[in-house]
DNA sequence: GTCGCGCGCGCAATAATATTTCGTGTTAGC
DNA sequence: GCTAACACGAAATATTATTGCGCGCGCGAC
């Protein structure tokens, strides 16, 4: 809602729920300097009004095994809305396939996927994608390595752009 | 540790807390099927065995602002090693971009970034990134809208792999 | 085989935290 | 200036986390 303004203490506690989201309350209402009832009830009112979707433990994918990680573009034959919304709800049923956004451009789709092996995913890649209806064309890409995975929203930039405005 | 095996317990747990991680120590181990002392115990054995890197809210960054995303591909002029790290340091220190992972193939760097609005994209793009040192190209792609975001393991690819191997 | 030994569980007690209840101060609107 | 809505914080209560045992199981030594 543009219309719910967030107040500097709700975004405090937006910055630092998504850096530990497992602090507790007194800790999170200590440093946003309120008492613990009125933290948690902003706390509540932010979830339920959608700032706050969910909470996840961050789990190491390479520790369990998953090895493989890659960036596959896809183009499609049709882009009608119907034939897009078909793509979409495929690759929500590919576990392999973590992220799946719709872009400009020459390539229709960015997925990101995971894997144990390149074996699985080039099984994955060969039997499913690249069969799947509407796609025309898979161009992939191994990450070779991670330098910065820090999903969630740039708080400083937030800041300093309503400092300015201010 | 690779030595370090998981039993079916510690993966449930892995895969409860990934999904929600916030749940209560008492709910988790009634979920997986043991008491709570146990339970915790596990849970901080997953800790600092880096199975569990942390814990965070999921912020919806469109509620707070941020309309944009965007992928960006880079290419460099030199991918000596020294010359890569600088890069990625420099990756870590912008806050609009959110991840960065080294590809192979004709492109060196997909990055993915998030802003405001556009003219905040274009303004980092022409007077930060394309006029970084060693930064040959940039090709970028904004996201239309996302189908899938569930940063995070296949827990079902994994448990259907290791009853494969049983 | 059987005797320990180590490991992990669960019960019970304690400490910490979350959550509710309620009285108070502050502020916007009239 | 008065009132109503709102948000805070103190205190009480309910839940949860955490610690401290004692027990049973499985495994290796003898």
């Amino acid at each position: 809602m543009p219309g719910t303004r967030l107040d500097p203490i709700d975004r405090k506690i937006l910055a630092e729920l998504q850096a530990d989201g497992r602090m507790t309350n007194v800790e999170l209402a200590k440093r946003v300097g309120i008492s613990a009832p009125p933290c948690l009830r902003r706390v509540r009112t932010l979830e339920e009004a959608g700032f706050i979707r969910g909470y996840h433990a961050d789990v190491d994918a390479r520790e369990l095994g998953f090895e493989v990680q890659v960036f596959a573009m896809v183009g499609l034959v049709s882009q009608a809305e119907a034939d897009l919304s078909v793509f979409e709800e495929r690759c929500r049923n590919w576990s392999l396939v973590r992220e799946c956004h719709m872009l400009n451009g020459e390539v229709d789709f960015i997925l990101k996927c995971v894997a144990p092996d390149l074996s699985t995913f080039q099984t994955f890649l060969t039997e499913e994608l690249t069969k799947a209806d509407n796609v025309a064309s898979v161009k992939t890409s191994l990450v070779i390595r991670g330098a910065k995975d820090e999903p969630g929203v740039p708080f400083d930039i937030l800041e300093e752009r309503l400092s300015r405005e201010a």
